[in-house]
DNA sequence: TTGAAAGCGCTAACAG
DNA sequence: CTGTTAGCGCTTTCAA
């Protein structure tokens, strides 16, 4: 019978005070677990704020003591399941300890300067969670000079004092190239993204390293760029299958780029695993959806997300951050587009 | 030199104030554009709080107010594209009359109760717009008593009160379907998805419409069950092709279930369009990657984010929305899945 | 253990 | 046109 009414307007802790009939500051601290209340009081106010439905007001509470028990997350791009599968981590992860996660995106088209940006971020939420897109750097400076909480993701370069998660990129693509050569292949390819320094620039070196180890001569010709979509995973294949000597195996620098390989090597009349050997990276949800289902190696996306919060509350809390660098492992998941190169029975 | 310096903490309205030399009041009235102030105070208080670098803090303008000029978006999940191009016109939409978007996501596993979602996104958002999944109806008895603007996107059912934004399933399944019809396919197999009413529902009734106006009988045969998925397209689409007449054209629910079906189709050993013509539903950012590029649908989504930010404007400033269903035109985009049916010249 | 007062940054309402 | 007062809902600080 109690019930707010809707109109009322919300229930405020005042009028929880009232209704227990002790201040506000006892309905506070009760409600906040403080010590300083009698466990009786304390009872009986949580009871009334229960059957009222009482909630704080995270705004109020924000300008009054500058915590919202929220923390924002500065994401470049929600079209990709990449940065989906770390949200759902991050996500998660603040929900467990009772705190509240909000999603900015960036937009070419808003014109927002970074610091417009930061500011608003900074007047609600506790602390930040960065994905900045590549070549983003001038985001950089004004996160490092901001005054809240931060933790970015993945990157690295200028201002790596900044807490960062990570993933092994490096080792992710050793064992993938370990993979493909203990399953008879020499002559492998590779999918590059853009020509920068950075996680896709790990995973080349990681593959030159590879086949050096065993001796295999790095041809700069089976090195193909694409830019991490598709399309340009498609074309970055064709282009090897328009080889003389085509590989037989193919490593893109993502899974999206794979994707267009696959379609390559299908369109070419060829047949994966059975004529070429694919593999990708990220591990991203539909990896596991295309047909053959895609041979990967998994970024650990939800667990970095968790981690990236984790690191985050640590900061919120005064604790000092130990490493400014979490690099999470990767692993190899065989699936259906690699298989034990076969002994070429075509007459060429 | 008179760069505020990181660690002062924010500027204020009070140190705007001051240094203008007027009251809080005035300063307020200056930098919100309201009436009564001389021309020239208006102009020295805007230099001053441009100079200091001063911003509002939203929280206390929404404590003050209401106002926080924020529209909040609650979407059920982030890895999908076409959440993604929705939050893109949204989020452009926003901005460029000066309000924020900030996305909220529902997962699963965090136990939160509607209402406390909706009274959160009460407290700092003027506005919201609600992208529910699919079977979420518990969601619509809250938002339909939230005491906030709302905007859904394609809803219908319950609470068909609750303004909407959607685009027009019937007609654009029903200009798909024409367009396969004059290709010259008339066995058509149709991918659904989960057996409930709704937008996929339409889509069908589009299909079995079609063709009983061209006198061809609806084959129960060639609706094949999925689910939305890749994978659920895959499958449906092989046990398509597994009929003893397949079909000549396949029409799926969307277009993740069409790239299923390709995968399903190019495994069987035939090519698209030459074999079987293909056509999708959504025309989300990879049916233009995949090869060949996918004959879909296009849904307006950007635009549907856009009108969604825009009626909720309208809402927010009282302004009365006149039809609480807003139904955006689809439109064919005829890419690389669809062809004129070729004479089976292949002995059965 | 409890409460009263003051203030976070802003604006509505009323006064000059 | 400009300023003063009060208050949004909460928590800190200080006093009882």
């Amino acid at each position: 019978m109690d019930k707010p009414r809707i109109g009322d307007g919300p229930v405020t802790l005042a009028h929880v005070a009232e209704r227990a009939g002790v201040s506000q500051m006892t309905a506070s601290r009760a409600l906040n677990g403080r010590s300083g209340v009698s466990a009786k009081t304390r009872r009986e106010v949580v009871r009334i704020a229960t059957q009222l439905g009482y909630r704080v007001n995270v705004a109020a509470r924000k300008l009054s003591n500058g915590r919202s028990r929220i923390i924002a997350v500065l994401a470049p791009d929600l079209t990709n399941q990449f940065i989906g599968q770390v949200l759902i981590g991050a996500g998660e992860a603040a929900r467990k300890v009772d705190y509240e996660m909000l999603v900015y995106t960036l937009f070419d088209e808003s014109r927002r300067s970074h610091d417009e940006v930061l500011r608003l971020l900074q007047q609600f939420a506790d602390g930040l969670i960065a994905i900045l897109p590549r070549g983003a750097n001038d985001y950089l400076q004004a996160l490092y000079a901001a005054n809240m909480p931060i933790v970015m993701l993945d990157h690295r370069g200028e201002f790596a004092a900044l807490p960062t998660i990570a993933s092994n990129h490096y080792e992710g693509a050793t064992v993938a190239m370990r993979h493909l050569i203990e399953l008879g292949h020499a002559r492998i390819g590779f999918l590059t993204g853009p020509d920068e320094p950075g996680a896709a620039a790990d995973r080349l070196l990681a593959y030159q390293h590879v086949l050096a180890q065993h001796g295999i001569r790095v041809d700069p010709q089976l090195i193909s760029q694409g830019d991490f979509t598709q399309r340009g995973g498609f074309e970055a294949a064709r282009r090897l299958l328009a080889l003389k000597r085509p590989p037989s195996a193919i490593f893109a620098v993502n899974d999206m780029a794979a994707f267009g390989a696959l379609d390559a090597i299908k369109d070419a009349g060829l047949s994966v695993p059975h004529d070429i050997s694919l593999i990708g990276f990220d591990d991203i949800p539909m990896a596991a959806q295309s047909h053959p289902p895609l041979t990967t190696v998994r970024q650990p996306l939800v667990w970095m997300g968790r981690s990236a919060v984790n690191t985050l509350l640590a900061q919120i809390n005064g604790i000092d951050v130990a490493s400014p660098r979490v690099v999470l492992p990767t692993e190899l998941v065989v699936r259906g587009t690699t298989a034990t190169m076969r002994v070429r029975e075509r007459v060429s």
